[in-house]
DNA sequence: CCCGAATCTTGTCAACGACTAGATTCTCGC
DNA sequence: GCGAGAATCTAGTCGTTGACAAGATTCGGG
């Protein structure tokens, strides 16, 4: 075991991921990522300083993952949503993560980056006005929400609850174009 | 100071919400909100177990405090946007706990009797279809999210922010009815 | 009035986040 | 290729927390 770890930031945010999948955000503890990288207790610390540094790149990195779904969409309202739910369902993590303040640094630089980025993305599909947006951006959130927590899928034939992205598409399609 | 409390385990649910407003869930401790309550330690766990147990019927709570304001639309889905919306904004706390899969006693009985009825009376709201009744859902619970982290009033003009139910029916115009 | 049950207190333990000081390794100028 | 300073990691410590155990106080029914 070699003292330097080679890139010990990015195997914390890596296990941040598997514990958060595993345990959800309330269960994390730095201890515990520094034992599944094999490093010392306080290694983590000395990249992220603190708890909620740590939280804070992981929320900078799921803006730029779901920056990277957005990106597929072209602009495109219906694709733009499957490319929200589809980075919400494969990287819940960083989705539980992204969302609550409370968890991040206020004013961190790269987050702020990370966020603009994306939210530039969001406000680059083609819709109808202001409330519009407010809508589409409400449904789908909310529906990747409650996919993610069972609430959903619980209310649907399981034929539906078994593809979250045809429900998705049903469900979008009551929205006035 | 009576040895006995009186009711301690309104004033802890209490000095939950009040805590949970300020610092949100995260940052919760029961030796908090046992001196907030005026008492020692571990007296809080008496009533609750352990602190998933508190957060249960914390959210148990939040069910029926929802079942409330959506009785108060007697089936309308656009009143009942608006209640389930009310709830999210005067009950923020609950709100950010009842949703939160990983805080709660899976299979608590009072909690999953309390989430019974609110789910009862979202499906007795007139809606054309499963896929409209997740649209709807996922619409309005979309909205109340992005509207407390602040996301949502961030991109729309200032008078808009302002008034979140005047922008929540504006958004949910945008539903076929 | 008394006895069991409910409620609360005190004490304790392991785990955690944050901090400090020091050890090891890398890097870059010379 | 080498030495100095920076970057990275370890080891140790402190205050706080959640959970648990044992005991004190109060309540309420017979």
């Amino acid at each position: 075991m070699p003292y330097h770890h080679g890139d010990l930031r990015r195997a914390v945010l890596d296990a941040t991921d598997e514990a958060v999948r595993e345990n959800g955000v309330a269960a994390l503890s730095l201890r515990d990522l520094a034992r599944r990288a094999g490093v010392s207790h306080a290694a983590p610390a000395h990249h992220f300083g603190d708890k909620t540094g740590l939280l804070t790149a992981f929320a900078a990195e799921g803006h730029t993952l779901l920056s990277a779904e957005l990106e597929r969409a072209d602009g495109d309202l219906i694709e733009a949503g499957v490319g929200y739910l589809r980075f919400a369902l494969t990287h819940p993590a960083h989705f539980e993560v992204m969302f609550q303040d409370a968890l991040l640094r206020d004013g961190d630089a790269e987050l702020e980056a990370a966020r603009a980025r994306s939210a530039a993305l969001l406000a680059a599909t083609e819709v109808s006005g202001p409330t519009g947006a407010s809508a589409a951006w409400s449904l789908v959130h909310g529906f990747a929400t409650l996919w993610l927590t069972g609430s959903l899928p619980a209310t649907l034939p399981p034929e539906a609850a078994a593809d979250p992205y045809a429900a998705f598409r049903a469900a979008a399609r009551h929205l006035k174009p």
